[in-house]
Order: structure tokens, then C-alpha cells, then sequence
DNA sequence: CTGTTAGCGCCTTCAG
DNA sequence: CTGAAGGCGCTAACAG
């Protein structure tokens, strides 16, 4: 473990000269650049991240915080935020937060604190007064993805306009009972997401008219296929009431709904339309009529404007980026049978 | 941004005392304990992370490198790392390999090399000899999942036992057209898990006496169920040498290949039967037969035995540990129609 | 263009 | 049980 003394002694300069060289930030002589260049390859030196944090104040290094990690909207925008983030020269300290309540306190009052990040991404996160408090005090930019943050920078879709967008579409198609799948709940560590899509789904209901039927949402516990499955089920076999069309709020719901109206016999979308929402790469594989809202793009945008951020703090921009959805007509949704 | 001085002056005491009053690790009275914690409570201190690591050389952070993020087993295998590290007070700093030839360097290189962690774990990471070397010479623990690394405790199945057990259970329901789907290769960045597991079915099916036709191998270019569909149809359309058992080398393909049965009109298990790998949550749901690995049990060992190493570096264990994989039989094989 | 010097914030001997 | 002092490895003025 050669450090910038080695170097300097090694080359016959300072350890100032060593830094400059090294650094590329000051003025040294071709010469000595390429000296000290070679002998710290010959050496193996890496400078000291922690020397270099201790002394600049910066430590080139992001703070990512998610709810979970095995989902499909972290896991992809994760990918995609960790790439270009290593891409900009950033490491990415990843904080889950799906543990229990101390250690997610501790996260926010410890980990986050300790100087260690230039910045923070929340991804989905909902915090609490307090968190959102310890988190402010360490007084570093911090950017959003998916859900609004008090003082932060936020990209977020508007789930109240999929979820009419959605409803809409089957509306247009002649379809008056329309159902909905959904994960609605009023966790306080979670943002509204589904309620959003839900309130977007009634709204557009009453609209045109149409008084949306309690029996007509079905609540499930998790975004699978399986649950998707079971409340479809549900919806399909009800003998008085039951829908022409199914408004997932998610893909993968709506491939399990998908294969329940099959099993049941039902042909889709002759005798069920189904809209779901994300544009997951089942929702292709199915033909699943979707709402698009592009988590790649969504996540490079995030980091763009974070690095934006990082360069000019004082810069003005906006502080909530509305990202536009898209209605993805594919298979699983036409006209209703008169 | 209170500092250690700060709590000392505020508190009558030396720095000194508060470091020790505060890391509890050296003896200090407990009047003066309580009185530095409450200051350090009152002035919200929090310790700074490069400072200690400067003077003690520990980082409390543990450098995670995976090749994707965005795929089930690296997902469900972070999932559950980053909350157990995060329990032991660790931070996770995640480095995702899914980036160009230039960064990739530079991740072995530079980031991990600039004593910011305490130890590796690679994530099904295949790395040339010069990345190894350049990780060695950080001269801190290395453990890794899915696959072997010189110098590193490792924690694997046995991809050959995996691809022979699938096999097995066919042979013994007595098929002996038994197809593959898998995704083989020999991209150095990979380990070779595709291959041993298709190595693993060769051998099972010579040993029965069966020799392998290269017609029944079907390559896929990625773990999707579309793949699983498309090679299923070409398999099991195929006039003259229909299988009648497909082992699909992952459980996603298995799904895709039931799917392309059912939309040929062929019953799962009676007309063709289906054998996946992983065990992943469609298998429960599409009824799969499968092969178990248990990934989330894989990654609780896996931090498990880095707490252990880093704790007592020297202690004896195993450098293997070979996991143990579980045939799990549900509603897609049955015995072979005669 | 290069060397000298003074810390960054904390832990850890070594005295008391 | 507590305080004083040195130093972890590096960068950023300030002189030369």
C-alpha cells in the first residue's frame, strides 16, 4: 500500500508536486507529470479516498435510497442509476430500507450523516418529519425518483393522469364496467401511488357518468402475477356484476389477470380488456395494453439533473419534473361486444 | 456540523474523553458518559466517517460488485445482503459491472482500491486475471456467490448436480426425448453456470444410455420468458423429433416454454413435461417442477461468513461451501405417455 | 513550475 | 478515570 510519500520520495519530488501531478489540477512540467505518472503505476499507489474526503469535503460518492430492491421498478431504476453514476466517477452507497424500524432510523440519523455522500437519491422513499429533518441537516443536494421530498428535486410521473388515462382509453371503447386492481393503503412509508391511480380510475369513471362500484376494486396485497390472478378470479366469476374491462395498476397484475379470464375461459379481449401500467417487457410479451413511463429514462434523467445539481448548486431549476406517460395499445384491449 | 471539539467544549471534557464516552470502548465514568452523550444528542454530532477511517483504517463498508441489477438473482441476492449488512452496521457500496470495458477497469482498479472497504463480494463475477490481481493487492477479504474465485471463501451450487438431478427425474418418468433450453456461452465475463448445468443433462442422459442430439439444445440470448417461449415452439413444433420433456435451464424459460405448449394446444405435464431452475416465485404459481437454490439462504450465509472473516481473519474454514440444491416436483412433469 | 507548511476530524498511546 | 499530543494521507494556500 504505496502512499504519496513513497511516490514523492520515489520520484525525487514533493508530495505536493505528487498531487498536482496526479490530480491534473495545477501547473507541472510535462516532465515531472510523466515521471510521477509512472512511478505511481510502478508503485501500484491509489490515493486514499477517506485522506482525500477529510481534506477536500467531498467524497465522490452518491447515497441511493430504496424500499426494496428485488421489485421491478428499483431493480430497474437502480441498474440504470448505478451505471451512469460509476460513468460520472461517483461510487453508490446503496441504503434498503426494507428492515425493521431502528435500523431504518439509523440510516437516516447515522449512515447518511457521517459525511459520506455528496448528495442523496431517494427512490420511492416517504419519510417522516423527523427523517426528512435529520436528513436536511446534512445539508447535501438530494434528488427523487418517484415520489415528492420537501426541499429535493423530483421526477415523478402523475399517477392520477395514468390512472384516467387508462380508464379513459377503455371508456372510449365503449366499456361502462370497468374494474380495478390495486395496492392502495395508507402506509406512511409509502407515497400514493396506487391510491393516485385509483383516484385517477374514479375520476374518470365519474366523468362519464358512471358511479364506480365498491365491489369493482379488487385490493391486493403485492405487485405478482399470483395476485393478479386471484382478483381477477374474483372479478370474472362474479355472476351479477361482472366487468367487460380490468384496469391493473400494474403489469404484472395485469398478466395474472390476464391468464385468469384464459383459464376461465374468457377470451381477451373479446370478453375482457385488460389495461395495465409500467411497460414492463411482459406486458410485450402479452400484448398487454399499457401505460408506459419508461423507468430507464426517468432514472437518467435523475442522474443528470443530480449531477447537474452537484456542478452548479445555485443554479435555478425546476423543482418538479412532471415525466410524460404514454398510452401503449397493444392486444388485450378493443371494443366493447354490444 | 458539530465536531468532536465542539462536544468537548460543550461538555468540560477532552476530545479524548468523548471519543472514548462515545465508542464505549475504554473505560470512562458514567456520570461523564451520560453527560457526553446528551451533549452529542443535543448538538447533533455525528462522527465523520473519513476521520475515523484515516486513523483506524476500518471503513464499516463493504464493496458489493455485480454484474446486473435488473435480473432476478442478483435482485433477490442484494435484497436480502444489503439488509443483513445494513443490520451489522455495515454500509454497502455497489458497484455494477453492466458498464463499458473502460469502467469496468476502473471499478477494480481505482474504487475498490482506495481503501474504502472493509471487504469485497462478488456476485457471480468472473474476473480476468489482471482484475483479480488488482483486487488481491487491495489485501482485504474477499468472499464470493456463484462462482469461484482464487483466495476467496465462495459459496455455490453445484450447476452440474443441478442439470443432472432435472435430467434424473425426467430419465426416471421414463422419458428419454428429453430437450434443453439454456444459454451457454464462453464470454470470459461470465462464469460458466449455463454450461455446466447443459453439462450436467449430457450426462445424465449418456449415462442412461441416451446420446444427446444436438437438435435438442436450443440457445436463448437472455433469461426471458419471451426466449423460454419462442425455443419451446421450435422444439416442440418440430415434426420428426418432438420432445416430450423439456429442461429448461431457468425457471422464467420454463414458464415460456409452458406457455408455447399450452398455445399449441399441447397439455403440461400429459403431452409434454417441464423442469425449470431456481425455484423463483412463477415456478410456485405456473406449478413447475424445479429445481431449488434457495438464493435469499445462499445470501444470509454468504454475509454471514464475511462478518466471521472479518472479525477473525484467521480462522480455518472451508473455501467451498457447496450448497444444496432441492428437486421441487409439482404439476408440470409426469411420467412419459406410452 | 515546485517545495514547505498547516491542517481536515478523529483515535490512541502515554502520562498523570 | 482523564488530558495532552501525535499522526492517519492528502490537498491547498503560500512562498520561493
Amino acid at each position: 500500500m504505496a502512499g504519496i510519500i513513497d511516490v514523492a520520495r520515489e520520484a525525487g519530488v514533493s508530495t505536493a508536486t505528487v498531487s498536482r501531478a496526479l490530480s491534473g489540477k495545477d501547473y507541472v512540467s510535462e516532465h515531472t507529470k510523466e515521471l510521477v505518472e509512472k512511478v505511481a503505476k510502478r508503485l501500484g499507489y491509489v490515493p486514499s479516498a477517506s485522506a482525500y474526503t477529510l481534506v477536500t469535503g467531498r467524497t465522490r460518492n452518491i447515497g441511493v435510497v430504496v424500499p426494496y430492491i428485488d421489485r421491478w421498478f428499483f431493480s430497474t431504476a437502480l441498474e440504470t442509476i448505478d451505471r451512469e453514476l460509476v460513468k460520472a466517477g461517483y461510487d453508490v452507497t446503496l441504503y434498503n430500507l426494507s428492515t425493521d424500524d431502528v435500523h431504518r432510523k439509523s440510516i437516516f440519523t447515522n449512515s447518511l450523516a457521517r459525511k459520506r455522500v455528496d448528495a442523496v437519491m431517494c427512490i420511492a422513499v416517504r419519510m417522516s418529519d423527523s427523517e426528512l429533518a435529520a436528513l436536511t441537516a446534512v445539508n447535501k443536494p438530494i434528488v427523487a425518483l418517484g415520489g415528492l421530498i420537501n426541499g429535493a428535486k423530483c421526477i415523478k410521473i402523475s399517477d392520477t393522469s395514468a390512472g384516467r388515462l387508462a380508464t379513459d382509453h377503455l371508456l372510449t371503447m365503449g366499456h361502462t364496467k370497468i374494474a380495478m386492481i390495486g395496492l392502495s393503503g395508507n402506509d406512511e412509508k409509502f407515497f400514493r401511488v396506487f391510491d393516485e391511480r385509483r383516484d385517477g380510475y374514479e375520476t374518470a369513471l365519474k366523468l362519464a357518468g358512471i358511479a364506480p362500484k365498491p365491489g369493482w376494486y379488487k385490493q391486493v396485497s403485492k405487485y405478482a402475477i399470483s395476485e393478479g390472478y386471484a382478483a381477477a378470479k374474483q372479478l370474472l366469476g362474479d355472476p351479477h356484476h361482472a366487468p367487460t374491462a380490468i384496469f391493473a395498476s400494474s403489469d404484472e397484475l395485469a398478466v395474472g389477470a390476464m391468464l385468469a379470464a384464459k383459464d376461465m375461459g374468457l377470451k381477451v379481449p373479446e370478453d375482457v380488456s385488460i389495461v395495465g401500467v409500467d411497460n414492463h417487457e411482459l406486458a410485450d410479451f402479452f400484448g398487454i395494453t399499457t401505460i408506459d413511463q419508461n423507468v430507464t429514462g426517468q432514472a437518467e434523467l435523475l442522474v443528470k439533473t443530480m449531477l447537474q445539481v452537484l456542478e452548479n448548486p445555485e443554479q435555478e431549476m425546476d423543482q418538479v419534473i412532471d415525466w410524460p406517460i404514454e398510452l401503449v395499445v397493444r392486444a388485450s384491449t378493443t371494443k366493447v361486444r354490444s
